[in-house]
DNA sequence: GTTCTTGCAAAATATTTGCAAGACG
DNA sequence: CGTCTTGCAAATATTTTGCAAGAAC
């Protein structure tokens, strides 16, 4: 799907701001902070435009906003392989970087009386594939 | 197990601010805030000696930080059951607290080839006990 | 043309750092 | 008394809001 029929899906405007976001994150392979979409991205634009577009987008369940411990904040595609379930984010210590485990993924678990799951989000923390090989290199 | 004595084991000097954090979150059943958190110290401290003591509490793993979108930043006890298990939180949409879950606890999952995970945060949102008894009561 | 979005400026909020004074052990 | 912590001031960073101009449909 391309991010023009995305956007058209949620009946959002096409903007090149939008589409743009869309498509940096769609190429990207792991989560994206703010500056590294906006490094990748043509068109230059003002930071509030972003911030508002991030929010319309995350509203629409476009994307996925990450957080790590407070401050680093990634944004990545929401691709849910199913409604009731949710993959969990690796958030590698030594490189930094965040990416979906589409292949780890969790069911809402059984809550206590009276509580209600609506959403769910996993954070793993530790050491990425890549960082392991270059430590092993060495 | 007392303020005192958990500073005193992790051979951190007792001031009244960090025992006085401590003891707040030890006397609360949801996680809180900064400013709930002041509100509840008899004592009045600099904002920025908050943000050391709360810093240097989450660094010997005395507490637990929990973010959940952005900018909800709780503080809770880490009373974690076992070393390899991660109890989940809570976060309540309607009246914005967050809750450990400690029933509700998870081990690490298995990774893909070439990760390995150091630490797991689970948040889960949804409506929690009360609200939704004070639902059920209109 | 109407409605939604952008960019700019400015305000509000959050977080970090340096440093001298003070408290802890 | 030596070391760590606090409070203050100031710098840095993040996020939000109002509003007029511009783009999308």
């Amino acid at each position: 799907m391309t991010a023009e029929e995305i956007l058209a899906r949620h009946n959002l405007k096409r903007t090149s701001c939008r589409e743009g976001i869309i498509e940096v994150i769609m190429a990207s392979d792991v989560a994206l902070d703010e500056n590294e979409i906006k490094e990748k991205l043509s068109g230059n634009y003002d930071r509030t435009t972003f911030y508002r577009s991030f929010k319309t987008l995350g509203e629409h369940d476009i994307l996925h906003k990450i957080v790590i411990d407070n401050y680093i904040v990634k944004y990545a595609l929401n691709n849910s392989p199913a409604p009731d379930r949710y993959h969990a984010h690796f958030y590698c210590n030594k490189c930094k970087t965040v990416q979906c485990l589409d292949s780890v993924n969790f069911m809402m678990p059984e809550l206590p009386e009276g509580y209600t799951g609506e959403g769910m989000d996993v954070i793993i923390r530790g050491t990425c594939d890549s960082c392991t090989k270059k430590q092993e290199g060495k």
